[in-house]
DNA sequence: ATGACTGGTTGGACCAGA
């Protein structure tokens, strides 16, 4: 079972992109971040046409996310984080394909520090970790896909001390995707590559691609029953050098079947 | 340190991204 994370940037504006990578890689899941369209401007019809079902929750302008299972629909779980009734931002979509939970997040940027956007990063963030615990407790297998902007480490950034003032290389930040870690949920590619840059955003400016000077801040953490069933990962580098595509590269795991469970003799 | 790319808006120079 094949779950990704593309950080689309425009699903209207880049939706050839996004069919082309649907065709070339047929994921069973792929989670959508920065749709830029209200509910009603999703392109579900071109989607059904690639043979995916959809679940998603849009933004006029800004933000939005999706989750698209093929074959099938995903069975809607939640929209939103809980704890902030006041949010209107569509940052979070959870749903349930083939018996895994799959939550597709796209946390504030949070630039510049220190600011009230910054501080609201923050405060989405603390409602995601308790969100996150919750899911930990059932015990299902659980993804949790999407761009964090949070870059881990400095084995995550080309120059980290480009970086240091930024929101996305924060020390708080990185002590909160460490506490993730803590609290039992797995970074699938640092699982599969340990060491060495693996980057999945490369920005538009200063020919970044093609020098390579890229970001890693697009992540699947795993619960531990889908952590043990983890057999790949990797990024569809090739889909962000084409020409007009999305800033992100998709960022994929590769799930091994649940063992069969043992049966009663008769 | 600064600059320079992109989509979206409701019609233009902005905002936001990271």
């Amino acid at each position: 079972m094949r779950i990704a994370t593309y950080n689309v940037n425009g699903v209207n504006g880049r939706l050839e992109h996004l069919l082309s990578w649907l065709a070339d890689t047929r994921p069973d899941v792929a989670c959508l971040q920065e749709l830029k369209t209200p509910d009603a401007g999703f392109p579900i019809a071109a989607i059904r046409q690639a043979g995916y079902g959809a679940i998603w929750q849009g933004q006029k302008s800004w933000n939005g996310v999706a989750i698209l299972s093929r074959g099938t629909d995903p069975i809607a779980i939640r929209r939103g984080l809980p704890g902030d009734p006041a949010d209107r931002e569509s940052r979070y979509i959870e749903g349930a394909v083939n018996g895994v939970v799959v939550a597709c997040i796209y946390a504030p940027n949070g630039n510049p520090v220190p600011s009230a956007k910054y501080d609201a990063k923050l405060a989405w963030y603390d409602r995601f970790q308790r969100h996150a615990d919750s899911l930990l407790a059932t015990g299902q297998p659980v993804v949790l896909a999407g761009d964090y902007n949070i870059i881990p480490t400095d084995a995550d950034v080309y120059v980290p001390d480009r970086w240091r003032d930024d929101a996305l290389f924060q020390p708080a930040l990185k002590a909160i995707y460490l506490d993730l870690q803590a609290r039992g949920w797995t970074d699938a590619i640092r699982a599969r590559f340990p060491e060495g840059p693996v980057y999945t955003f490369w920005k538009y400016w200063r020919n970044s691609f093609a020098r390579d000077a890229g970001l890693r801040i697009d992540h699947l953490l795993l619960s531990p029953s889908a952590a043990t069933r983890l057999k790949g990962a990797g990024v569809d580098r090739a889909h962000r050098g084409k020409a007009g595509a999305s800033d992100h590269a998709p960022v994929w795991i590769e799930l091994a079947k649940p063992k069969a469970r043992a049966r009663r003799s008769p």
